[in-house]
DNA sequence: TTGAAAGCGCTAACAC
DNA sequence: GTGTTAGCGCTTTCAA
């Protein structure tokens, strides 16, 4: 015994391939492939031998290898910046349930700690994916280059820069800042502001800029802006700055919805105010629990299911010929937080 | 020039190849490979051409293609089956992080709306992914015995079933039991109660087990025991319920705290308690709201991190052999749903 | 140290 | 209809 015997040379981890169903059947392995695949002829009694072998081989097909000769590995990357504010897991599920209907799938990319989502686009395009939803961020001109490059669609969600390079999809924000100044000024308010999230996101340059058009109008005061981050803790912190310089304050429009929490809870609980008899508060987003009793809160709800239909219908379009901003209107949802008059 | 003037059969999508690379540096594809997989002698004068000829190109690695060879793709597959779950947006939140500090990458599958976990299992083993995690649901064996018989290793986070084939990773729901009923008892509560999530899943079954292994030897009168489903609304509608019938219950143990969320909001804005004056309230995972003032909900935390770091432990080490339970500790989170005697 | 060549599992031309 | 053949982009022997 010079060598011993070869071992079975196949990886672990590989089931069996089309060679083998093909052994079993008695075919090429082309014919498995075109049964597989369901492209090109075969006669119907040996389909049915092939797909009886493959049964009975437990037989899967390789996405990637099939993705490596066609070109198109039927994953969509989609790129996260922010799971802790609770809108984006709805995004998520919304998102992920979409493409999966299409029977693609979600490669997943978290820009949450360490990594901007810059950082991830190379590796992003390691993946050679049909196409990158990116939420809760803008992407560099830079990076926006090397997608374009690569030839891979590429939406935005939610927000946008200047660079106009991408399709991006988003609830209109300026309109929905419009509407909530209307519903605190309808309410009576007097003295309103505005603690908006992140100061460098389109997303809150919109909501503020469409909520001073209006308010800027119709109220006398000076109209305080505080704007920091889209957390809970900046909501809270930012109301005590507000309070304190400016008691008069009786209408407060929040960034967004966790934002708006964090000012309800500072305002009932540590200021002493009564929402929304002395203070009335709206929000923006309509995350589910916005809708529980404890916060009842008045909001402007995104079209959650229009933006993930207009993202992916964006991808599939290929149309990077003209990549443009889509806006959808957003639906204000009256509760309890803003009084009636 | 005999093999040299290949057609550029090249696909659109592609960017430049190893190939590519080689040609320019004027060196083998093999070198390329050589250098790109940090794999193998290169002289180093021949390893500067081609890093920079691949810096000229923008040539980026193909994972998909280096995975069909070494049958190692270096991605996880996540399968999550409850988004809404406030709790679990936390869970990924962690699990991607570290799974990408890694250099891994995730592959996400939600089991949200149509699909089962089982159903996914097939979709998932097509891609030869490095291993398998499972949130919020137990495989069928069936499911399992797929897993099991492609070698790719699996973990189950928070639930488990009595096939024994997979690694399991969980919060010792048990103990968090005893805990709650503990706390409630040691505040003086006298009549108890447990609102509880999924009736089938060990989550709820621990915890149950656990609250009235202690909260029997003390009460005196009979536990209520309601079960259906880990949301807000069952919390709000099992409540009403329960002090329908009970009135006279003062404390609280839910499945967990989307539950306890609604129990809270319905005692507090529908059926006229105080709590925790007039009913003591616990919850279970401490999710980000539960220290929001509007609830200050005293709870049961999951140790997120250790659970995770647990969970990537067991994918690597690969440990097949011996398919475990591992139970790890959760803290007791004192706040202000449980009255101070 | 390097290049030539084989081949991972699959699809797609092209013969037969 | 079916098999044969040539690769997709890459890693990995094996010689040189």
């Amino acid at each position: 015994m010079n060598q011993d015997e070869r071992a079975p040379k196949r990886k672990q981890l590989s089931g069996p391939t089309q060679r083998d169903v093909a052994k079993l059947a008695n075919v090429s392995q082309a014919a498995v492939s075109r049964v597989m695949a369901n492209n090109g002829y075969v006669a119907y009694d040996v389909r049915r031998r092939i797909e009886q072998a493959a049964d009975q081989l437990g037989y899967r097909p390789d996405q990637l290898a099939r993705g490596l000769i066609t070109g198109q590995s039927n994953i969509i990357a989609v790129v996260m910046a922010d799971f802790a504010n609770p809108f984006y897991p709805t995004v998520l599920d919304a998102l992920t349930a979409a493409i999966q209907d299409q029977g693609r799938q979600i490669l997943l990319f978290n820009a949450g700690h360490d990594q901007t989502v810059d950082d991830l686009i190379p590796s992003v395009l390691q993946y050679k994916v049909a196409g990158i939803v990116v939420t809760t961020a803008v992407l560099s001109s830079n990076a926006a280059e090397m997608c374009l490059a690569s030839g891979v669609p590429v939406v935005l969600m939610n927000r946008y820069s200047s660079t106009g390079t991408t399709n991006i999809v988003s609830c209109d924000n300026h309109v929905g800042g419009k509407q909530a100044a209307e519903t605190l000024i309808a309410a009576g308010c007097k003295n309103l502001a505005y603690i908006g999230g992140r100061q460098d996101s389109s997303t809150n340059a919109d909501r503020r800029r469409g909520f001073l058009e209006v308010a800027n109008v119709s109220c006398l005061n000076d109209i305080p802006v505080l704007e920091r981050a889209f957390h809970y803790n900046w909501g809270a912190q930012a109301v005590h700055q507000l309070m304190a310089s400016r008691p008069d304050i009786d209408g407060i429009f929040c960034g967004d919805d966790a934002v708006a929490f964090g000012v309800l809870d500072q305002l009932r609980f540590t200021l002493g105010k009564r929402v929304p008899e002395d203070v009335s508060v709206v929000g923006f987003d309509d995350v589910p629990s916005a809708a529980w009793s404890a916060y009842n809160l008045t909001t402007i709800r995104q079209p959650l299911h229009l933006l993930v239909q207009k993202t992916i219908a964006l991808m599939d379009s290929e149309s990077k010929a003209d990549p443009a901003v889509h806006f959808i209107p957003g639906e204000l949802i009256l509760r309890g937080t803003v009084r009636s008059r």
